[in-house]
DNA sequence: TTGTCTCCCTACGGGAGACAA
DNA sequence: TTGTCTCCCGTAGGGAGACAA
């Protein structure tokens, strides 16, 4: 009421009778805006949203596809009734199509504001067999961008607040929290007795809202009034549902929302997306494929996971792996009703699920019955890259068993909800309701350390590497499926693989709900504090040197390209990694998740406010970042959930000595497992020759254009996918198992 | 406020939140009901909205289709560049397809209440051919009923009002007109001190809505008060829409709307009917008439008149008029922007608009060029049902040759706005901005005094029946068409034109544009009263002995049949037709129009209020049946503009004598057509036979089954019924010149 | 630090008669 | 007869500090 110009709730249905309050950006008329849109769009979608990056390859299950598309895919059916099979429609398309995704665009309906992708396939099988021998790794390291994701994308400041009732009643406005205020809002001028401002925020369509800042109460907080409760209506929150806010470097803010739940009443989805009905989607696929023509996915967060798109990678693991009868195995399902949970198994046959139609196609070709039957209506048929392996296993999967190392280390957590850094081969996910918070698709903040400095044994890993079967890399196109044989990928087996920690638990709790605060007004310092310097020597993470590197480290558009390689895994120098920050302190238990990442211009970690000590490198992935892990081909979640919390409180870094994974060795690590030392002392086999270098390398020496960088960081960098590329053939973990949430709707 | 449930605003977007206020009747889901919801549609619909019966033949214009679907009609483009030519459409069908209508399906938009109607067709062109001959004038004279209209439907009272800015104001109510209030809804106890009551009242698609309907103020009016304004924001309705109340012989209400503009921001349309993209439709209709299967074309009475489906007596006719170069003629061009307009232009070229792909076809297929060139975007192709030859003629056209008798009579019109009744064989309009309003789709009420009594000479109807040329019959389904031959239509052309009268200028003018009230709060007695019988012998009207034959005039259901001849016109025995009451008193202008069917009980047209007199017979069709006149085969629209208002002033019935064309004559008249006297003395010459009787005649008697109608009235319906063929074949007027809406969304 | 509550106050809008076209 | 105005009044809701978790 202060000047500011009011915006008043408005009518619906686009009768716009309010002209001035909400204001299409002239640039950004329907389609997302490039650089900015694109953070919005995956801060929305939620960080375990993870696309293919465009140009890689994916594998299309026409026989899933059919059964999503004619609602058949509720599972829980008699598996002798074969499926859709009874239907008159043509399916002369193989069981795995190979195709490239040649476009993806990013999307959010008009209506609901809810986030989606189309998908552009091309299929692509010759090309990919001709390929694959050379390729497979190669295919599954590829670092490349995620199409549309700007490279020259800088720092963001964002944060994300679930609405409480307050926030969302008719009364009040919005409470902002403080430090999300300060870091993401134009500074108040404080000397005023009640500070305010004018805030301009643009939603994913580019539509301005303009809320009063107000910095007011006893004791003083930050709220949004006058404008918030428009926004509220307008977008129809509720309670429950996230509001997040961005702020470019440009000072731009920009505003998102994440629902709790799916708008009801609202335009259906495939009318919204003009997406035709749902039987003409599958025969439009099919025609392309016969054609070898482009056909179009679309990929909504907010469904079900579907996977009859399939990454390569993951794929290709699948068939490796090998899935007899009487094999115990474990998962992540996600019911339609209830929270998601875990659950496992028992494989009690394999076989095609529609032996007419499609042969050997590996789509549902296991049949498993689970351990909780009670919960009815659960596919009895999985495909095999839903489920890994579990504990006690008849079958011979080298997977399930730990080394007495880690077997140790994870004795050694006191709280099994919280199993100790390293884990183990066949990790165990703790206590589900925790990931059933982070598949609920909450931030997940980036709590990898990704190394933690100790060059210790690896012989672990390359034991793991070793019981990786390859059997079936040779049936890509194929219309008949091969059981997988076992291949010993790695000559030494005895890669080290050391954990590192999350933070604290009640900290790592909050967390996984995506209400973390990771508090830090400014990216971290070129110099180290003398917290930093404790945790550089103590619990082994390095810190940073340059500004440079650490721009590699937490380049945002790498933030926003789920599925890849993060920066950290592409290549890292040692020197760099040795300079990882500390981790910021955390803030108490709030609804609040704050986003940084990488700073144009690096303050020292005692500036600014000095109760909050400068982060750990884990931290620093944050959480953009950390949707990378989650992508199509480095599940990381999976080691994520794995992990123990690092028992180094924030409050005091010096716990992170206490970490048994930290060993003080300035080895470059990856969630414990030492990557250089994998590196140095052992050579990797990979499929007949020397791995070649990712693209992305020279890319990312780009990107961090100091000429301090030189050509041999992207050639150590190539190697560490090349390690990382066997930790991913290991990490079929829950995570990984429904890497892609396809859907065609 | 005085315990009547009240409604309040709810939100919008179907997350209804006050269910118990609108409530979907169980009986009506999702579609219309039979009855009610049929007439409430043409209630929505309009008076100028003629539909095809069901059964029906109609040509469908394949090119115009794609033009329309393309885009292509904006028209006023070179005409040399062949129009959508450039497209590589399959269009391998030939230009002209004779189609029966099939099925005709009303609907609804959920979201604006916007009126539209699915037809289904089926090409049909053996069966037609064969039986061309015999079938021709037949089919224009059918007098089936219109597909779903129910010939058991009953009386209604209905009133329809433009929306005041008071009426749609946050602060009010909706001021109800006395009339309208006392006709169409219960009672009140006026006895109290302020009378209210609640009033359910349903909407096109089942909803209830519920208002508290109050007699209050100083001086004591009607209101709806609590829940109006519910109503106006939901339906988003502005002052200018108009608003139709329709009460059932059950009582029950039923509400509509009419919009002054179509609601911006809405869904479009083809998205809301489910419609597939253009090219898809065309594609649909291209294939179906290869396989000679239904298709479906949509009907929407606001968007812009196309004339890719036209009526087949129509498109008979326009294929015997003879449309030379230099010939003049004139049309109403409805603007996209601008109100209707009549044009004048002349012929400048006759010739295929796409001679390759649609050699022959009709479509467009006239050269012309418009006196008013200012106004640019008019098309300079016209198909030649699109317009009628008009005045000053080089060719050979009788109806441009006005009689000596008629010309007195329109110079002896003082007002040139209110033409005199009579007006001329080739009618002027008039003043263009009265029949704007018509054309707006406001009310019109009927205006026709069916016949004016006297049994006197019809030579003038044969003569111009004999006119007719019958060439181009035989191209029926032609691909390609013959460019029509020149004929002289009437041999006679003085022939004689008696018009009747309208009511007095003002309340002519208030009628066109559909705020007429028309009131009596039950039908027209037996007996005649006073007044009646004045006009009787002063007007030449004559008035009704009995109700059946009352009821033969007021049928509701014909006031729903579209496109068909009304009961008036198929036959009418003299005896009846001198019984026509006299019209009432007209109330002062108002935005009302209320709506007077049949009645089951007959009243004396004293009883009632007597302040309003008996209304005469042209008044008695009332503008249900009046539509009917603007129907697909006699565009009586056309003749309605060109007459003159009858000089009887409603206040004083004796006017009426003062009328030039009511000469005292008693001779059956149709708008100053005298059909008794042309039928007498002339032959009618129809293409090598003599008339075949109209289907309806007996269908009418039937209708009109008092005992007392002598088998002979309908044989002198047969007669009246050729004649008015034939006077549907003089009138080619700028109504008939688009007198299908139809469009493909 | 922030969610919720209560108080205060304004604006909106519904209902009524007044008044005039 | 009815469109508009103005008055009256109830209520929704926005903004503020109080208070407590």
């Amino acid at each position: 009421m202060t000047g500011i110009d009011l915006n008043t709730v408005e009518e619906d249905d686009g009768v716009a009778q309010d002209q001035a309050v909400r204001r299409r950006a002239p640039h950004s008329p329907s389609s997302l805006s490039p650089s900015v849109c694109l953070e919005l769009w995956h801060a929305c979608a939620g960080p375990l949203i993870s696309l293919p990056r465009k140009g890689s390859v994916v594998v299309y299950l026409p026989q899933g596809h059919l059964e999503q598309l004619t609602g058949d895919c509720a599972g829980g059916e008699d598996p002798a009734n074969g499926g859709p099979c009874g239907e008159p429609l043509r399916c002369d398309v193989p069981p795995h199509v190979f195709c490239r995704v040649v476009d993806i665009n990013l999307h959010a309906e008009t209506a609901t504001d809810e986030v989606y992708a189309q998908l552009s396939l091309v299929p692509d099988s010759e090309e990919l067999e001709k390929q694959l021998p050379e390729a497979e790794l190669e295919d599954e390291l590829d670092p490349d961008e995620l199409v549309g994701v700007s490279k020259t994308s800088v720092t963001r400041h964002m944060f994300c607040k679930t609405l409480t009732a307050s926030d969302t009643s008719t009364h009040g406005g919005f409470s902002v929290p403080r430090r999300a205020a300060e870091d993401c809002f134009p500074p108040l001028d404080y000397k005023q007795q009640r500070p305010s401002q004018e805030l301009i925020a643009k939603d994913l369509h580019g539509t301005e809202w303009r809320f009063r800042h107000i910095y007011r109460g006893q004791p003083r907080r930050h709220l949004l009034t006058t404008g918030w409760s428009a926004f509220v209506n307008k977008k129809k929150l509720v309670s429950g549902d996230a509001v997040l806010f961005l702020r470019g470097d440009d000072g731009e803010l920009r505003l998102g929302i994440r629902r709790a739940a799916p708008l009801k009443g609202g335009v259906p989805c495939s009318v919204a997306r003009g997406q035709s009905p749902n039987p003409g989607a599958f025969s439009s696929a099919v025609n392309a494929i016969a054609s070898k023509s482009v056909f179009h996915v679309y990929y909504n967060p907010r469904t079900r996971p579907s996977d009859f798109i399939v990454p390569y990678g993951l794929f290709l693991k699948s068939l490796k792996s090998s899935f007899s009868i009487g094999m115990r195995f474990k998962t992540h399902v996600e019911g339609e009703d209830a929270a998601d949970r875990r659950h496992t198994g028992l494989i009690t046959g394999v076989g095609d699920r529609d032996p007419s139609r499609w042969p050997g196609s590996k789509w549902k070709c296991l049949l498993v019955r689970w351990d909780d039957d009670v919960e009815t209506g659960r596919q009895n048929r999985v495909s095999p890259w839903e489920i890994e392996p579990a504990g006690s296993v008849q079958g011979s999967n080298c997977l399930s068993t730990p080394t007495s190392k880690r077997a140790k280390i994870a004795l050694s957590s006191a709280n099994p909800n919280f199993p100790v850094p390293g884990g183990n081969g066949c990790p165990d996910f703790g206590e589900s309701a925790r990931f059933q918070k982070v598949l609920q698709g909450q931030e997940v903040l980036g709590f990898l350390s990704p190394f933690d400095g100790s060059g210790a044994a690896n012989p672990q890993f390359s034991e793991m590497r070793r019981c990786i079967p390859d059997g079936g890399r040779h049936m890509m196109a194929a219309a008949a499926a091969a059981r997988s044989s076992v291949r010993a990928p790695l000559e030494k087996p005895d890669a080290p693989c050391h954990g590192i920690g999350f933070g604290e638990p009640s900290r790592f709790h909050k967390v996984l709900q995506g209400q973390e605060i990771f508090p830090s007004k400014q990216p971290f310092p070129g110099a180290l504090g003398d917290r930093q310097a404790e945790n550089n020597g103590g619990a082994g993470t390095g810190g940073f040197t340059s500004s440079s590197f650490r721009r590699v480290v937490f380049a945002p558009d790498d933030g926003r390209t789920s599925g890849r390689w993060p920066p950290q895994l592409r290549g890292y120098n040692p020197l760099v990694q040795q300079q990882s920050p500390s981790p910021a302190q955390v803030s108490s238990p709030s609804s609040v998740l704050m986003f940084q990442q990488a700073a144009t211009t690096p303050q020292l970690p005692g500036g600014g406010d000095s109760r909050y000590p400068p982060r750990r490198a884990g931290n620093l992935l944050g959480a953009a970042s950390f949707s990378d892990f989650l992508g199509m081909h480095v599940e990381l979640g999976a080691f994520h959930g794995r992990r123990a919390p690092t028992p180094a409180s924030d409050s005091d870094p010096r716990e992170d000595q206490e970490s048994p994974s930290s060993g003080g060795s300035s080895s470059c690590r990856l969630f414990g497992f030492s990557l250089t030392e994998t590196c140095q002392g052992r050579s990797m086999v990979v499929d007949g020759g020397p791995p070649s270098p990712p693209q992305s390398s020279n890319e990312v020496t780009a990107e961090s254009s100091s000429p301090a960088v030189p050509q041999v960081a992207a050639k150590s960098m190539a190697r560490s996918c090349t390690k990382v590329s066997a930790l991913y053939d290991l990490c079929a973990t829950p995570f990984c198992r429904s890497p892609c949430f396809f859907t065609l709707l």
